[in-house]
DNA sequence: ACAAAAACTGCAAAATCATGCATTAGTAGG
DNA sequence: CCTACTAATGCATGATTTTGCAGTTTTTGT
């Protein structure tokens, strides 16, 4: 009996050492192998509690939570009571796209809403614009649009009454569309009654511009494609100029702009003869 | 002698707080944990329950109404009597897609990953374990990827070193991916190294089976079109059936599940001759 | 309308945190 | 070697946050 218990001793004894061990291992750690350790543990635990640090590491709490804020100030982890968790990716998340001054463009597309109409076939390009408008459109309109851009199809597949083509093709990345030779064949097939064209730049000389050759010759092949073609964008893309011509204003028969209609900026414009929404 | 003892009582107390540790597992969770948690219920079920939730996560229903409270200014979700529901209105942003129960997709996906090389030609279905496991490729692969899925599609257009062709068609919206014969046109041209393809259900018998008759004829082509057919899915898909064919087993090359690959429910798909993974 | 369940309010105990200050260790310069 | 300086750390203190409980109010179902 008593040989059980000294047995059981020893091997406790054994465990303890194994305790400290890991108790001071970490002693004369420096700084930021802490911080490394701490991120690491991190990582495996997807948490950090304050406590548990302090006693893993044999230091203060008030170390640790010091340690915690500096890597919270740094935006590798995000402080809580008790201890850290992981930063939350921000942008992990690649479907929330960012639309700047949103509410411009939404007074922008709002004009252009009273172009739409049942039954039509409607060709859309890709750009932020376009995809504001695509928010828009009332959910009891009845039309096939066809589209190469992903936003835009995503946006539009949540439409019930909508018929959805998207053209294939190889991606252009940063963009979200597609372009070459597939898309142009695809278009060209094509028969809209009208397509709506985000602008890069426009200007009274060349009219519009792109700042990619492979986008310019997709949208030539839409505004070919396309009875009647509306271009929507804000006024700052007035007057400005790209490498690349997609069209002369008299290939546009509308364009779409935060200002009134009115506008002696657009005077120009209006003189070429396209209609001004 | 006395301190033998008294050091043996210290030891079981260890032990016995590592037991209640493991018992209250979510105990020493943090605020932050137990949000996420809510969260992460909250899409699996669609609602969480006050009185459950206290339960799980052994705490009192004031500090679960508090953070449910919380959550709901946040609008993260929608506190009603009894609990809390999804916040709805989620046409806001189509974006955001739900993945449910992503933990286990991604510890089945994560198996999948050592099937991929670089330079490989390499097609890919939709469905939202594919799409997981488009998140997870590794940044440095080099490799041509089609796909007619838009939500992979988004994701892979971030990824910096592979070639994305996306395959045009009419889409089927609430799937988000393009089919038709667009689709079986472009994919039967291809001549890809390998295909992901994801399963709605699979049995012995039949093989792979799909609600959809169309998706099912494009699953065809992605096989006819690669030299090995992979198909990722979780257990509970294992010995159902849909009414439309896709393949049998014998067609599939490899099987990705979250089991064990020795598990027995996987006994006689080995049999047939698939390897899984 | 009434009883039961759920929710809210105020409160107190415990845990955690921020801050100021003293101590220590390491370092650079004389 | 000594001194002054700085960074890091621990401790004390008071503030803040969290949490459960008791009592009250609101909601729900019958």
């Amino acid at each position: 009996m008593i040989l059980q218990f000294l047995w059981l001793f020893l091997i406790s004894n054994k465990i303890f050492d194994i305790f400290v061990m890991n108790f001071n291992f970490y002693k004369n750690m420096l700084k930021a192998e802490r911080h490394k350790y701490i991120m690491t543990k991190l990582i495996e635990d997807q948490k950090v509690v304050t406590t548990d640090l302090a006693l893993a590491l044999d230091l203060s709490e008030d170390t640790i939570r010091r340690d915690l804020n500096e890597l919270d100030s740094k935006k590798l982890l995000e402080k809580v009571y008790g201890g850290a968790v992981q930063v939350k990716e921000k942008s992990d998340n690649v479907f929330d796209i960012a639309i700047v001054a949103e509410e411009q463009k939404k007074k922008i597309v709002t004009k252009a809403l009273s172009l739409l109409h049942d039954d039509q076939v409607i060709i859309m390009s890709g750009g932020s614009t376009n995809l504001v408008f695509a928010k828009l459109i009332p959910a009891d309109l009845k039309a096939t649009i066809y589209t190469y851009s992903l936003p835009i199809a995503m946006q539009l597949s949540q439409h019930p009454n909508i018929d959805l083509i998207f053209i294939g093709g190889k991606m252009q990345k940063n963009a979200m569309v597609t372009i070459g030779m597939d898309v142009i064949q695809v278009v060209s097939k094509i028969k809209a009654d009208i397509c709506f064209i985000g602008a890069s730049s426009i200007n009274i000389k060349q009219g519009l511009t792109e700042v990619g050759y492979e986008i310019s010759i997709v949208k030539k092949a839409m505004i070919e494609a396309s009875d009647r073609v509306v271009s929507m964008f804000a006024s700052n893309k007035l007057n400005t100029k790209m490498p690349h011509g997609v069209c002369d204003l008299t290939q546009l028969d509308t364009i779409v702009t935060e200002l009134d209609p009115e506008d002696e900026r657009l005077d120009e414009y209006r003189k070429s003869g396209v209609f001004i929404l």
